[in-house]
DNA sequence: ACAGAAGCTTA
DNA sequence: GTAAGCTTCTGTT
């Protein structure tokens, strides 16, 4: 190698992975092996190899190789262990393309080099030093940070994926340093994905500003003393070691005793034959094509080659890391300390033992005896079904679970159950597994499974005996499941419900995974081991029904443990009344909800689709216009760097990462003052949300035999007690803007129906002026009157008559901020005032309302002592991080725990009316049914005969939801209509 | 594929 | 200033 040449260097490893993700999947026709990504390199470097004027890079190489990872194992193992540890495995359709890529690398009549104890990195840095010695410059096709260190006078990179060059001033637009500090910034910053520890704390910005400062690394840790922030200054005199072993991992070696020289990477002519020889193989037609033409060889003169396949466990490639879950120690402090230390030490659980004693005996008894999935039943034979539901039925009690092919309980298919009737004991039923490999012929049904229809006949006498309890992680969801196979699931407890009215607000989940992670120190079998996850996802029926039992006994026997150490705690914190009367009855409700759907108009959702699409159309082709350029509208990177940064608009803020702010408040004011641009884009941005999140994807959630729409409640997805609504959220339907509204007609009742809708009026207020004893609120409330207005009469000693709307609008939103957990900061925004204004406002008001400010102040207090907040109802919501240091932490929970209470207060109230409604409308014998909550607005279908008898009905149930557990001192007031959609009558 | 940011919808 | 969920874009594995 000489002065003048250019050497490539692939990084093919890196390449391998983006390929994968980045380009959409391809199978190979004839065998359905999975190729994407070697097409993808064979593309790129098709194109690299070609004369410079077909390169996007713009330089003809002299010399090319392709670099990989020989193994994850190399010398940085040693320096550290842990490194790249928590490597998962590769997804089981790119295992085979690693070999392929090395052979096509082969068929480019390219070098293939990879080297024992290296990373693909550090024969690169070694090569690139080899060039530069000789006097040549080298171009290193990659993406990645890891090798910017690289990056000089002679040495650029290339991101084939982007069409973009890396030189120096991109390294230092991207990262803040130049290529030479990247190292330093590396060991500064940590990598979570190679487990490079770096310094906590410190992320790239940070970093930047710190080398900026102190010069290099060894500058800065020795004169760390010299940082003014607190925190980092510690973090980083802490952690001085960690970020010296980071420096040694991320340096790249250059000096690896290479074998290949060179003179050995000279690029030839392609050999044609060669190359189509194994392009025919993998079948790229139109890449065949276009080399045959080039080299001009005649394809069909070539033979297609064999190429070696390699299976999943003789891949090269990335190891399994090693990464073992660190043991849930946890909860074994938790539950000790409540029961008092010691005190629980390994005995039988005797009769009057207190809740919190039992807990903790309970919880030693599930953790002492380790779960051992391999010793669970399966069971194939019903006769052994049968003597497994004697068993339960003797027991008292069952947890039990299903296993289906999706997460939605509307469109899932049973594949079989499990059960559990003591710790240890549990089995699996499969009932409907799968067998061939998803062949158009295969998927015949794997023989010696109980038949459905019989199995589930011996099951329901189970499922429905009053005597035996069910237990049931995420209850609904099964509900569901077995309710559309006429199975009325009763009594039952669900242990997700059992953590939520314990544990709202407190780190982690609920789910199972967590909550045995948590109670139980034991890692579940994750569904991805048997399914796979992503483009390998297969349904639970085609998993092999060994795994199948180890996977689905395990969730019965770990609900069944969480059952025996979670319920005794309800009553050792006196929550049994919350659980009870709140959350276990709400879940056949709503389920049943679920189970309806409502009926959605797609004529008239595609009708406004169109106009939308219209709309928006038009409003690109002016934007375009007036900026000159088509630029994606729906970036708000591009957006801001043309309205900012091209055009010159007075640009506001920026956001945390340093992009220009483009939210809608901004533009909205830049349209105040005059600009055209700005109104055309908030409009842009309303239409094609509107399209995109509504019209577009309702129809897609019209079920296919129901043709309704089946949303999703979450019971416990929110910390204060409401519900939340998913797969489609109908809880955030458009209500605001005319065209918006337009959405809910398309919601409708059927034909001789009508759409009710009550909803509560001033809920939340109501329970703020009941709660804090507001004599004003309350006799205001009493007399029907209009809430804001007297708030401002109070407030600025105006009379309500005649009062101006702007004095009012301000009255309202204190009333608004004080429910939110008010700051002078978040009402000066609301209302675009000074800071100064808004903290007066708020004086005047504790002034006029003292029973408010003493009621924040006893709920601040109240959630310091005890870590948590409570609803009138008893909910308990923690507030774990009340006590921080962080003054902005603690001012966020302090806002949000005096919003719990109300919130939640109210969430409690509208739970009570659902689970009371459906047996007064049955006494009342009348037809409506609950479709749909909205947090303070419920939704019910009904013969329109029953309109008018209905609506008092409802109404009455609200109203007096809070009855007779609380006696309120502020009437609830409920506002119901009816019509033939939810515009209407909402 | 997935995670995070930005933005927007609701109560 | 509270509580959610969904879409798009962007960057990374």
């Amino acid at each position: 190698m000489k002065k003048g040449d250019h050497l490539f260097l692939v990084d093919g490893s890196g390449y391998i992975f983006r390929a994968y993700h980045a380009l959409p999947p391809l199978t190979r026709k004839s065998d359905g092996l999975p190729v994407s990504a070697v097409l993808g390199f064979c593309n790129m470097v098709w194109k690299l190899t070609q004369d410079a004027r077909n390169t996007d890079v713009g330089v003809v190489p002299t010399h090319f190789a392709v670099i990989f990872d020989y193994s994850s194992k190399t010398f940085r193992n040693d320096l550290y262990p842990e490194y790249k540890a928590n490597r998962s495995a590769p997804p089981e359709d790119l295992i085979p393309q690693f070999g392929l890529i090395r052979q096509a690398t082969k068929a480019f009549n390219l070098p293939c080099i990879e080297m024992e104890g290296f990373e693909a990195d550090d024969l690169i840095a070694t090569y690139c030093r080899l060039a530069c010695d000789a006097g040549g410059d080298t171009t290193i096709i990659s993406s990645d940070k890891d090798l910017m260190q690289l990056v000089g006078a002679t040495v650029g990179m290339y991101d084939p994926m982007k069409d973009r060059q890396i030189g120096v001033p991109e390294v230092v637009e991207k990262w803040g340093v130049p290529p030479e500090k990247m190292i330093d910034l590396q060991a500064l910053t940590g990598d979570s994905v190679d487990n490079v520890p770096g310094v906590p704390g410190i992320g790239p910005k940070t970093a930047a500003q710190l080398l900026e400062q102190f010069g290099d690394l060894d500058g800065l840790l020795t004169r760390a003393g010299e940082i003014k922030q607190e925190k980092r200054r510690e973090s980083i005199i802490a952690n001085a070691d960690k970020a010296r072993i980071s420096r040694e991992l991320v340096t790249l070696k250059n000096d690896v005793p290479v074998i290949e020289g060179l003179d050995d990477f000279t690029l030839h002519e392609p050999d044609g034959p060669k190359l189509i020889g194994f392009l025919k193989t993998m079948e790229f037609s139109s890449l065949t094509r276009r080399v045959a033409e080039a080299t001009g060889t005649e394809p069909a003169d070539v033979q297609a080659v064999a190429v070696t396949i390699e299976r999943a466990d003789t891949a090269h490639g990335p190891d399994v890391g090693f990464g073992v879950p660190a043991a849930a120690e946890s909860a074994v402090g938790a539950v000790t300390d409540e029961a008092g230390g010691s005190t629980a030490a390994g005995r039988e659980p005797r009769e009057g033992d207190t809740p919190s004693l039992l807990s903790a005996l309970r919880f030693e008894d599930a953790t002492a005896r380790k779960i051992d999935t391999s010793a669970y039943v399966c069971i194939r034979d019903t006769a052994v079904l049968k003597a497994w539901i004697a068993e339960a039925m003797e027991a008292g009690i069952v947890a039990f679970d299903t296993e289906t092919t999706s997460t939605d309980p509307m469109q899932a298919e049973l594949i079989g159950f499990s059960m559990a009737t003591a710790p240890g004991r549990a089995a699996y039923v499969p009932l409907a597994h799968k067998s061939g490999n998803g062949d158009l012929l295969g998927g015949g049904v794997v023989e010696n499974q109980i038949p459905i229809r019989e199995a589930l006949g011996v099951l329901k006498p189970l499922l429905e005996d009053k005597s035996v309890l069910k237990i049931v992680q995420e209850l609904k969801y099964d509900l569901v499941v077995m309710s559309r196979h006429g199975i009325d699931v009763a009594p039952f407890d669900d242990t997700m419900l059992i953590s939520y009215v314990l544990d709202a607000g407190t780190s982690g989940g609920h789910g199972m995974a967590a909550l045995s992670e948590k109670w139980l120190g034991h890692s579940t079998i994750p569904l991805k081991e048997l399914a796979g996850s992503g483009r390998s996802f297969v349904g639970f029926d085609q998993v092999d029904i060994d795994k199948a039992t180890a996977y689905a006994a395990e969730h019965a026997d770990v609900t069944l443990r969480l059952w025996r150490v979670l319920k005794p705690r309800l009553a050792a914190k006196g929550l049994v009344s919350v659980y009870e009367r709140l959350e276990r009855p709400l879940v056949p409700v709503l389920a049943r909800m679920e189970q309806r759907g409502i009926s959605v108009d797609r004529q008239i959702l595609s009708r406004l689709s169109g106009e939308l699409a219209q709309g928006a159309a038009r409003l690109e082709d002016e934007i375009y216009q007036l900026i000159g350029e088509r630029i994606n509208i729906g970036s708000p990177k591009q957006l801001g760097d043309i309205l900012f940064g091209r055009m010159g608009l007075p640009g506001g803020s920026k956001t945390k990462t340093g992009q220009w702010s483009t939210s809608a408040q901004l533009l909205e004011d830049l349209a105040a003052e005059g600009h055209e641009l700005p109104r055309k884009i908030v409009d842009w941005r309303q239409l094609t949300k509107l399209k995109s999140t509504y019209t577009d994807a309702l129809p897609g959630f019209v079920h296919p035999n129901t043709k309704r729409v089946h949303t999703s409640y979450a019971l416990a997805a929110t910390t204060t007690g409401r519900l939340s609504s998913s797969d489609p959220n109908l809880q955030n339907i458009p209500v605001r803007t005319i065209e918006g509204r337009k959405i809910r007609t398309a919601f409708i009742a059927d034909k001789g129906n009508k759409l009710v809708s009550a909803d509560y009026s001033q809920i939340e207020l109501r329970v703020l002026a009941h709660v804090a004893e507001i004599p004003q609120l309350t006799q205001a409330f009493a007399d029907g009157a209009d809430i804001h207005a007297i708030t401002a009469s109070e407030m600025f000693n105006v009379p309500v008559e005649g009062m101006p709307a702007e004095i009012r609008r301000r009255a309202k939103a204190i009333n608004f901020g004080i429910i939110y957990g008010i700051s002078a900061f978040g009402l000066a925004n609301q209302l675009s005032i000074p800071r100064e204004e808004a903290g007066a406002y708020i004086k005047k008001y504790f002034e006029r309302f003292p029973g408010i400010r003493d009621y924040i102040d006893a709920t601040k207090a109240y959630a310091r002592e005890y870590g948590y907040v409570e609803t009138i109802f008893g909910r308990r919501i923690h507030y774990p991080e009340i006590r921080s240091s962080n003054p902005s932490v603690r001012a966020f929970n302090e806002r949000a725990s005096i919003n719990a209470r109300l919130q939640g207060t109210a969430a409690d109230i509208i739970r009570r009316a659902m689970v009371r409604m459906d047996d007064a409308l049955e006494k009342a014998k009348l037809s409506a049914r609950m479709l749909l909550q909205v947090h303070d607005e419920l939704v019910f279908e009904t013969a329109e005969a029953e309109v008018e008898a209905t609506i008092p009905v409802v109404r009455h149930v609200m109203e007096n939801a809070a009855m007779p557990a609380v006696s309120m001192s502020v009437p609830l007031h409920v506002d119901a209509r009816a019509a033939n959609n939810w515009e209407e009558a909402h």
